[in-house]
DNA sequence: TTAAGTGCAAAAGCTTTGCGGGTAG
DNA sequence: CTACCCGCAAAGCTTTTGCACTTAA
């Protein structure tokens, strides 16, 4: 991600903070810097690790709970896929994902025509969509080629 | 689900056993049927505490282990939402999940637009696709209620 | 017979909680 | 000033592992 645009992403926050009445700490600003400048789905652990550097000394504690919040804002999205560890995304666009059922592992993919899925009514169900995922399964080409 | 449909099930994981040259245990049987019996989506945890009353003693770490040879023989499917924890699901059939953000309660739905979806060509990245799943994002009726 | 599954107990993650002290608004 | 956040340590949950015993094929 260009600095330009994390720049903005970061501002973005600083005003939602201020809006909403939460605090813009310097923990939760290099926490945020830090997802940004991941390309793939960082676990909070590796978040972790990588902000120590910039910030020597924040707890882990502050990460999760940091994580969590700026999901709750809408900056960041959550990920969830089989392997059972949750994983962050600084996307918020919407993007797809290939997941193999033998080894799990997760790929981004983009495709026009994914993301013009017609999205169904839920208003019946009181439910409000903002955003959708595809989430293509099967299997990667190294588990084909084990079997 | 229906007795016959849910005997066909058992049976087929019979065949596949036999065919495969895994063992069909009591356990693993007994572990088949009861994820066949919830209509939403268990927990492993949930899964041992009903086939315990079935098959009183069995152990969690075959509870766990089963439920990932099941996903592997293309039995029951693996679904993982925000909440980090696994959830098994007998539906092997096409169909999605609406996810709320906020409280990460998950609701099944059915669309037939959606499953008319187009696979995108993953050919070129080595990926075979089987099947497809689409998690839409939003806020549900109580979470919007609150704020 | 023999390769694989099962149960137990213990370990290994990952994540959350409680609380005293600190900081943004 | 006051509410909320942070760091620490410890607990809590879910899941995995090693090993001796049992079972399906």
């Amino acid at each position: 991600m260009d600095k330009k645009t994390k720049q903005k992403r970061v501002e973005l926050f600083e005003r939602q903070c201020r809006s909403q009445g939460v605090p813009f700490t310097v923990q939760r600003r290099a926490i945020l810097e830090t997802v940004l400048e991941f390309d793939n789905h960082p676990t909070a652990e590796q978040v972790h690790d990588a902000v120590t550097t910039r910030f020597p000394g924040i707890s882990r504690t502050t990460v999760y709970r940091t994580l969590e919040t700026l999901v709750q804002m809408g900056l960041i999205t959550k990920a969830c896929h089989p392997g059972s560890v949750v994983r962050y995304d600084r996307r918020i666009e919407v993007h797809h994902h290939l997941v193999c059922q033998r080894c799990e592992e997760v790929v981004d993919i983009s495709d026009e025509r994914l993301d013009a899925l017609p999205v169904p009514d839920t208003s019946s169900l009181g439910f409000e969509v903002f955003d959708f995922r595809v989430q293509l399964r099967g299997i990667c080409r190294r588990c084909r080629k084990k079997e």
